[in-house]
DNA sequence: ATAGGGCTTCCAGTCACGGGAAGGTCAAGA
DNA sequence: TCTTGACCTTCCCGTGACTGGAAGCCCTAT
């Protein structure tokens, strides 16, 4: 399969498998002509891949994942920590996003949105005290 | 007020106001021996600005925001669509890493989390059908 | 005179690619 | 046979919003 193919399959872009075959996550054969040739084996792990990025994983975290995926000594604990870790980040992200939310979704119903220069929004960014015009 | 001082009461590192001064969102004057010299107009900016990106305002839109301060005549419709745009942003990323994380802690639930090898976590990843040893 | 802390500029690195240039390869059609 | 066009290659730059670090100037205190 030449890297057109695999990207149809895999669903990830040519570029992103020239990528990830630069920081070593696979290594594809070479025809004589120079083109990449990937074997199924190949495919599989770049879909492993798209799969892992999918649920947010970095490409650290899923090296790691990839090599204990082909280790079949691995233990499940190991494979858990990434994952618990990965899911308590993300945890933290919404929480994050969720205050900015809830402020900002305040200002934004405090806002009349018309021609008047009135804003509570940029008032609260400049640390006034909105009051009345 | 030299850039420490500053960092200090804006809370924001003085690299960062560094380049806040290199993408033009403040023009701090300069001592004669060359340091920047903030005003207290500045420090009032930078904290607008640190505010602004605490909400999860993208610098470009930082600088609009400021455009929109300090112009008088602004109408605060214009400052409310900046918002709320910025706001669907946030819903559609909340939305999303909710989606990644309930994947996510289903697997990690499925996850013995032990010394044996078998895992959900990687059977998913590789798009095996999980099943029994 | 020297030590230290603060200030300056400039360059490189981050993360995970994406865009685009310059050029080699291959199969199909005129 | 030649050409067209799609595909492939490498290489380098750009993204966003900084952060780290080097090399060197400035200022104050001892």
């Amino acid at each position: 399969m030449n890297i057109g193919d695999v990207a149809a399959r895999s669903g990830l872009p040519a570029k992103t498998i020239r990528y990830y075959e630069d920081i070593g996550l696979i290594s594809p054969d070479r025809s004589a002509n120079g083109y990449r040739s990937f074997r199924e084996k190949d495919l599989h792990k770049l879909a492993f891949l798209a799969r892992a990025r999918a649920l947010g994983f970095s490409i650290e975290e899923c090296r790691a994942l990839l090599h204990l995926y082909e280790d079949e000594s691995r233990a499940s604990a190991e494979v858990k920590e990434i994952a618990v870790h990965h899911l308590e980040q993300i945890e933290r992200k919404i929480a994050d996003l969720r205050e900015m939310h809830d402020t900002l979704a305040t200002l934004v119903d405090a806002c009349a949105g018309d021609q008047r220069p009135d804003c509570p929004i940029l008032q609260t960014l400049g640390n006034e005290t909105p009051g009345r015009g």
